[in-house]
DNA sequence: TAAAAAAATGACAGCGCTGTCAATTACTAA
DNA sequence: TTAGTAATTGACAGCGCTGTCATTTTTTTA
């Protein structure tokens, strides 16, 4: 059976208010006290009974994850990140998909929040992108920890990890402008979403740096979906006459750069002889393609893991210093991208 | 603040343990008294705590969803049905995503079960496909439901949600039959999974069904990717002399239709007109290749759904009906299959 | 060295619920 | 009617832990 407080307490020959406070890292336990206890505890294999826990203090030691975005292999990985904190810190993490359109979603998350009793949030995009929501949360008396698109958090409501995808943009830009090429076409995700704009900032920026001169016409506004790739490439690669056919393009993610490589199949345009193409996010759908793209690498996984980690820290010391962690997307170069070549 | 037993028995009239009586479905309460609690419950909004329960009780009301999938949108499916049955019933679910081929995976999950209590489990491919692992499991007195492919379940270890891929093979096969097509390629999923192996099967029987001669050489080893579709349809297609080229190609899953999809592109072969092809799941993918591709619909969510509810039953009588239940995929045609035409 | 202050530890109640068993009430048959 | 049985209800302990507060031990100060 389950070793139990009451048996540690027993094995090293002390209360069991005292091994509560060793697991508990509270002050005012001698040191050899704390290793007598910390020696049973290993010993047998203790682990503290959350649902004791929730039930006897005033803490909680649930977090929960919400979410609503259409990629599922986003969410699987922030899930697993954010599940090996739990673990590590001896937490429980509750699960709420849900539709971040729909009129009540503010009262549902409350409710559940209230019911479950639960310490913390973790919001990723869209649902992180939604001020008022936020602020709802935050006035409830639960810590939240948002995961964003940006360099700096737009502010002060709750911690932040951000995404700078704008330097991962630029960094990305930069290497196709390092290939030679000037003309670099750009389509756009979700004009709602944040990290679409973050990631035009870039794409400008790097121009910018470069002494490119912007042309409208190479930017096609569009959704993070494969088939807004298809048609994107299909207009940025018809463009008539003044403005020049790019050698290059810029897709807001992998989805979208999928179908621009399909759309430049059909267009008899050879990849990356011919068009060099960029996705974002490294997807598992980026080693898929025929060629492999081009794209910048988030760490999803850690990112999930370190946003758990804030939230878990601020739960845990009740003061809110305005943490912010930033991870920047990393250039992983692969087959659709290639020198450009005056033909 | 949220309310308890004891705000409940006092606005009835009763004892708690009257309360926790009717909230628990027990028998020997009088109609009048809890038809009173129910009003009492109804009226405070109240719900157990869950904390509470699983502390002072024998039960458990923690459920443990289990999986090792690469494919992010099963799981994402699965994991809302799962979800939705627990809100219901009141139970919790934990999630653990593990690696199915690791050394220690049947300690590990062992360890998780004893350590957090928890009354059952629902494995999906490949977790559920390992009978030894299986066994371990029930043997260790906690209920087991597992989701697999097929229309019997292969033992009576554990209640199982049968998705009858053969079946829905079948038919899909059948749906360009009717089209005409007599020289109809496979590119085959992993061959270790079941789901290539019922697919497999449910392919043969269709031809034997229409009196079409098997071509062995029409049938291409693989695995459940975009690149193994890719090598595979440039295999079918370039098959010899003696052996007729394909017409039309069942493709294990989406994402091999996918790739013969783009093998076809690169070979000039125009879909659906020269080539007939067809994926299986009816993954998010599906609707995003060009053209759209026909294929069989598994709904992942409501098979969990199931599949929890089924769990949860198991885990309230004390008995162990070994319960089937069966969903067949059904056929979703689209754009990426049309008549054969002799040309 | 003794008294005062500080640090370390423990006793015990109670979190919200279920299980056990005793007490009460309703219903039977004689 | 009246004991006798069955159905209903409640009192109370206890699940494993934390919070409060009292007690003991150690350290500091005079």
């Amino acid at each position: 059976m389950k070793a139990t407080i009451n048996d540690v307490a027993k094995q090293a020959g002390v209360s069991i208010k005292t091994v509560s406070r060793v697991i508990n890292n509270e002050a005012s336990v001698r040191q050899l006290t704390r290793e007598k206890v910390q020696r049973a505890v290993d010993e047998l294999n203790y682990q503290p009974n959350l649902s004791a826990r929730n039930l006897a203090g005033a803490k909680s030691y649930s977090i929960a994850y919400i979410y609503d975005n259409p990629n599922a292999y986003y969410i699987i990985d922030m899930q697993k990140g954010i599940l090996s904190a739990c673990k590590q810190q001896g937490f429980e993490l509750l699960i709420h998909p849900c539709d971040s359109k729909s009129q009540g979603i503010t009262e549902e998350v409350v409710n559940m929040v209230k019911q479950a009793r639960i310490a913390g949030l973790i919001l990723t995009p869209p649902l992180s992108e939604m001020p008022e929501f936020v602020k709802t949360l935050v006035d409830l008396d639960v810590k939240v920890v948002r995961i964003l698109s940006g360099d700096v958090a737009p502010d002060d409501l709750s911690p932040c990890v951000m995404v700078n995808d704008r330097d991962a943009a630029q960094t990305i830009t930069q290497h196709l402008i390092d290939l030679g090429h000037k003309d670099i076409g750009f389509l756009a995700g979700d004009a709602v979403h944040m990290s679409t704009i973050e990631r035009y900032k870039g794409y400008r920026r790097a121009l910018k740096a470069s002494n490119i001169e912007f042309n409208k016409a190479l930017v096609i506004e569009g959704s993070y979906s494969f088939d807004s790739g298809v048609s994107g490439a299909k207009e940025l690669m018809s463009v008539q006459t003044a403005n020049p056919r790019p050698t290059a393009i810029f897709s807001c993610n992998d989805e979208i750069a999928a179908g621009a490589l399909f759309a430049a199949r059909l267009m008899n345009i050879s990849i990356p002889e011919q068009l060099s193409i960029v996705g974002f996010e490294n997807s598992p759908f980026s080693r898929q393609t025929w060629p492999k793209l081009t794209t910048a690498d988030q760490p999803n996984n850690q990112i999930a893991e370190d946003a758990a980690m804030l939230l878990i820290s601020q739960i845990r010391k009740q003061k809110n210093p305005i943490t912010i962690s930033q991870y920047v997307p990393k250039l992983i170069v692969r087959d659709s991208t290639a020198q450009y070549e005056k033909l």
